[in-house]
DNA sequence: GTATTTCCCTAGCGGTCGCTACAGAAAAGA
DNA sequence: TCTTTTCTGTAGCGACCGCTAGGGAAATAC
């Protein structure tokens, strides 16, 4: 059976490259990239260390992916498709905002911590101190992204009538980043202290009564 | 007035050391040094960068600090003395672990984002990714202990009546700490499925009843 | 003054970083 | 077979890493 490895210029126009092939695979050699990454982040990750658990030699390497940025990069987009699409599934499939990010929750608990990969999450984690500008302001915009979707689901439902319309969608879904991320993370991710202030007074209420 | 800056045994047997003294301000240094790890990270703040901020040489760096670790350790405590101390003096201070939780929360609102030092928190994110590990493991000790802090606060609230005995001091400690560090950074630290999925229960209860 | 102690500056150590020039090997088309 | 194209392995580039040897400068003790 023929695997999905090829491109997609190769499996529609030359069936066969002229040259001498690569003689690894492709995706099981980012999959290796994928998991170092997400183990070690971006900046602790060296080239050689990529080259050594992805077993081939850096100018394959750069060849197949680049430098070591774009590689990155486009493991993050492998990530996001694998790994980090629960929260994606969750809203669009859940009917209310709330039931989405239960099962959103719940899916994290499990997936954060599931032995067979590393544990949390790559996007959080990969580049907390990151020398590389274009590297941390891109893994900042996914997380900020991840806040705003969160915010327009809960809105959502606030038209629908499912949350009271003085809800405070903007504090709801910056309090569900928080206990995704964690305040601090979000406070180096440009969140001002009064944004912060209304999470910290909402996170109060699930406090029992007495 | 004699500031504080000399060392004990300088202050007690010799009133002046031997040979040449220093030609800077040591605390200035370290707090010029604290600065920095806590903009860039342990890993990302490079020796050159410390001199350059500390406006020293690398020689008189190391023989005022020992090694880059040394520094930063130092460094770390420092700023728990002088950061970081929020935390523990609200639990120390307010009555119920209510009170002191609340007041921790809106205090770390406040601190995270004031403009005049860096955002966040130095023991949170200095080692994200961090290829030290004596270093990883000193700060993940740090954050574990919060939470341990937190969670005997709770039960003795609990013992003294002030929260419901049925209340689980261990989830109300851990969601806690994801509001301060997040989900995501726990379980890097060693928190289990379970303990997550506690911590994603309770969360759920801050929504506004429908 | 001289001797002693300690500090600062220059210069550079060995090592690793991300990355690549180059030559040979392995596939295709002719 | 022979040429062309592409990949692979060796070997090493310049830059930066944490760190330090060594000589001269600046303070105190005598």
């Amino acid at each position: 059976m023929v695997s999905s490895e090829e491109t997609k210029a190769q499996a529609r126009t030359a069936p066969k490259p002229r040259g001498r092939p690569r003689s690894f695979d492709r995706e099981t050699a980012l999959e290796k990239a994928l998991l170092a990454f997400w183990e070690h982040g971006y900046e602790t990750t060296s080239v050689s260390d990529l080259t050594r658990v992805m077993d081939i030699g850096a100018p394959s390497l750069y060849a197949a992916f680049g430098d070591k940025r774009s590689l990155f990069e486009e493991v993050v987009r492998e990530y996001g498709t694998k790994y980090g699409s629960f929260g994606d599934r969750a809203l669009a499939e859940e009917p209310t905002a709330r039931a989405a990010v239960e099962r959103m929750l719940r899916e994290a608990a499990v997936e954060y911590t599931d032995p067979a990969h590393p544990s949390g999450c790559l996007v959080i984690h990969a580049a907390a101190n990151c020398s590389t500008p274009e590297v941390e302001q891109s893994l900042r915009d996914r997380r900020n992204a991840n806040i705003a979707a969160f915010e327009s689901r809960i809105k959502a439902d606030i038209a629908a009538g499912e949350l009271p319309p003085h809800t405070d969608a903007a504090a709801l879904a910056r309090h569900t980043g928080a206990v995704i991320q964690g305040m601090s993370q979000q406070a180096r991710d440009g969140a001002s202290r009064g944004e912060l202030e209304a999470l910290a007074e909402i996170a109060m209420t699930i406090w029992p009564r007495t």
